[in-house]
Order: structure tokens, then C-alpha cells, then sequence
DNA sequence: CGAATTTGACCTGCGC
DNA sequence: GCGCAGGTCAAATTCG
């Protein structure tokens, strides 16, 4: 029996490593933290997901989705796959299985395209890079058409298996700026030592300052879609967010979503928060409390969304 | 001596 | 199809 029902799946912030390690073949359902019948409540029917977000918002969603249904931002995950989209990937995944088992002819060397990767775009201080709870391994720089800096490559050397990176360079704008992207996420909990210092105490870059007083962070997140076109949150039909009523929040051409210095504070709290793996999730962008926390540091700031927040689905947690 | 970094070569994606 | 730019690999080198 074909069960329609839209399983609206918003695990809220946990440890990055429930979920992701939950990647098996045969885990196809959600974060033990949460299975489908515990969170019935935040399930809503086909048709309603079709008339409150409709076709285009789905697709609005794509990017996020997920093998196996499981998506993580920053250490939380939001799952949005339907159940009868969960059946067709029981039987892609049982052929994965077959193909895993037959012999080796070929092995991707390189990720999938860069533009399906999720990546999220910090402008950072020295002190900010220093502050980095991860162990980075570098493996590579190289020079930059159009900027003066290299750009460092560097991985995850906490797991072996951890997909996690890191780039770092200099803001050819900005002295002691540091952009650092980071793609993919940790499989792992944060390790109790750290190498927080990759890219800062032997960094080459020539301008590199400690400047406590220059907090400017710019936070961005690419939401790039798996079929290679870029989602544009701006001409989204839904109107889901309306930018316009954050005045310090922009999406830029290639859709990342951009939060200027005004918030600078909030942000690094939001961001680091006061235990391991509390991170700002898409959910709680989406649920109003991101925007919320927005708001308790812009005095009188208003967050609405351009739709109607009553026909919104709610991601109650 | 093992771990981390450096650096040139190689591979892939993408625009023209 | 070609060339460029970005990302990764891996051998050599450096560090602790």
C-alpha cells in the first residue's frame, strides 16, 4: 500500500554524529533521536505539502535532501523526503548493495561536482580560525586567479574516513580577514584535542593579525541544487523569505546567504553556542528561532516570513 | 622516527 | 574539443 502521507522529518540540534553516521544501507529512515512514528505530529499530508509549499518550493527543498533521508547542516539535520520517494530509494540502494558487491571496475577518484556540495562561507578573523574545535590536516594550497593569496586545502585528521573540509585564504579586501569554507561535514564528535591552529601558526600569509577588534563575520551558506542549477531563494515562488525585511541579510548572485557585521555577535553566539554541536539548523532557520535570535540582537527587529506564517508548516520540535 | 607540511603533478569540472 | 582554474594526490621535506 502506497502511503502518501509527506513524512516532514526536522530532527533539531544534536550531535552532528547521530546523524551522520547513519548513512547505512539499511538505515533509511531517520535519526534515532527521532524515528517516523515518535514524530508523527510533525508529519503533514501530500496534498497539504503540495498546497502550503507546492511544487516549487519542493524543489526549493531538493538541495537538502538527502541520501537516505538525512540531512545535516552545521551539526543539526532536517529530513524532508516523502515516504513513497523513501521506497525508491530502498530499491536504489539495495542495487547500490548488488554493484558494492560485484567487482571493482571503477572508483570515482574526485567528489561529485563542486556545485552539488553544500558549502558554508566564513569571513573569520585570526582569532576566529584559532578557535576552530576541529583537527585540520593540510593537503594542499594553491594560488587563486584574481587574488594575491593562496588558498589552503586542508581535511579532517581526527577520523580517518571524515569527509569534512576546510579551505582557507586571505581577503584580498580585507587585511587579517580570513575566508574559510568549509564542505561536507565530520562523521565524528569533536575531539577532545585539537589542531585549531591549521592555517593560522604557520600560515604564510604575510598580513595575518590577531584583530579581536575587527569582528566582521559575513556567514554564508550555497544552496546548490544536485542537478547543477543553483536554487535562487530570491525569486523563490513561495516567497518563503522575505529578505527584504532583514535589513542586514542579502542573498548574492550565486545564492549565498550573506549576514552583515550588525549581527556580528549574535551570530558567533548562535554559531558556537555554549556546548559541542549546537549550531543554528536550517529547521531553526525556517522555524522562526534563527530569525528570533536575530531579532533579541537587533532591538525591534521583525521577522516574518513573505508567506502566511498560519499556512507555513510550523517545524515544531 | 613518526607526523605534519610543502609543492609540483595530475585530474576534473566548466566555460567558450 | 580545448584550455583554464580549482581541487586533490603523493613524494619530498621539515618539524617536534
Amino acid at each position: 500500500m502506497m502511503i502518501m502521507d509527506w513524512g516532514l522529518q526536522a530532527v533539531v540540534i544534536g550531535s552532528s554524529t547521530s546523524c551522520s553516521d547513519f548513512h547505512g544501507a539499511n538505515n533509511i529512515d531517520f535519526c534515532p533521536t527521532l524515528n517516523y512514528q515518535e514524530s508523527e505530529h510533525l508529519s503533514f499530508s501530500h496534498e497539504m505539502k503540495k498546497e502550503v509549499l507546492g511544487d516549487e518550493l519542493e524543489e526549493l527543498y531538493k538541495p537538502f535532501y538527502h541520501v537516505g533521508g538525512q540531512n545535516t547542516f552545521m551539526g543539526s539535520s532536517i529530513s524532508l523526503v516523502p515516504k513513497e520517494v523513501k521506497e525508491e530509494q530502498r530499491e536504489e540502494q539495495r542495487h547500490e548493495q548488488q554493484v558494492v558487491a560485484a567487482p571493482r571496475t571503477y572508483v570515482p577518484k574526485y567528489k561529485k561536482r563542486k556545485n552539488e556540495q553544500k558549502r558554508v562561507v566564513l569571513e573569520l578573523t585570526a582569532d576566529d580560525l584559532s578557535s576552530d574545535k576541529w583537527a585540520w590536516r593540510k593537503y594542499g594550497q594553491k594560488p587563486i586567479k584574481g587574488s594575491p593569496y593562496p588558498r589552503s586545502y586542508y581535511r579532517c585528521s581526527s577520523s580517518k574516513g571524515c569527509l569534512a573540509r576546510k579551505q582557507v585564504e586571505q581577503s584580498c579586501t580585507e587585511t587579517g580577514i580570513f575566508i574559510v569554507t568549509y564542505t561536507a561535514e565530520h562523521n565524528h564528535s569533536q575531539p577532545t584535542r585539537r589542531n585549531s591552529l591549521a592555517g593560522i601558526i604557520k600560515s604564510k600569509f604575510p598580513n595575518s593579525k590577531n584583530s579581536i577588534n575587527s569582528p566582521k563575520k559575513i556567514v554564508k551558506e550555497k544552496i546548490s541544487s544536485p542537478h547543477g542549477s543553483t536554487s535562487n531563494l530570491n525569486s523563490c515562488p513561495a516567497n518563503l523569505l522575505s529578505i527584504e525585511e532583514f535589513p542586514e541579510i542579502e542573498i548574492n548572485q550565486e545564492n549565498n546567504i550573506i549576514i552583515g557585521d550588525y549581527y556580528d555577535e549574535g551570530i558567533r553566539n548562535m554559531f558556537e553556542g555554549s556546548g559541542e554541536n549546537e549550531c543554528v539548523s536550517i529547521q531553526d532557520m525556517f522555524d522562526g528561532d534563527f530569525f528570533a535570535g536575530l531579532e533579541d540582537i537587533h532591538d525591534g527587529f521583525n521577522p516574518s516570513f513573505g508567506c502566511n506564517n498560519s499556512t507555513f508548516p510550523h517545524f515544531s520540535s
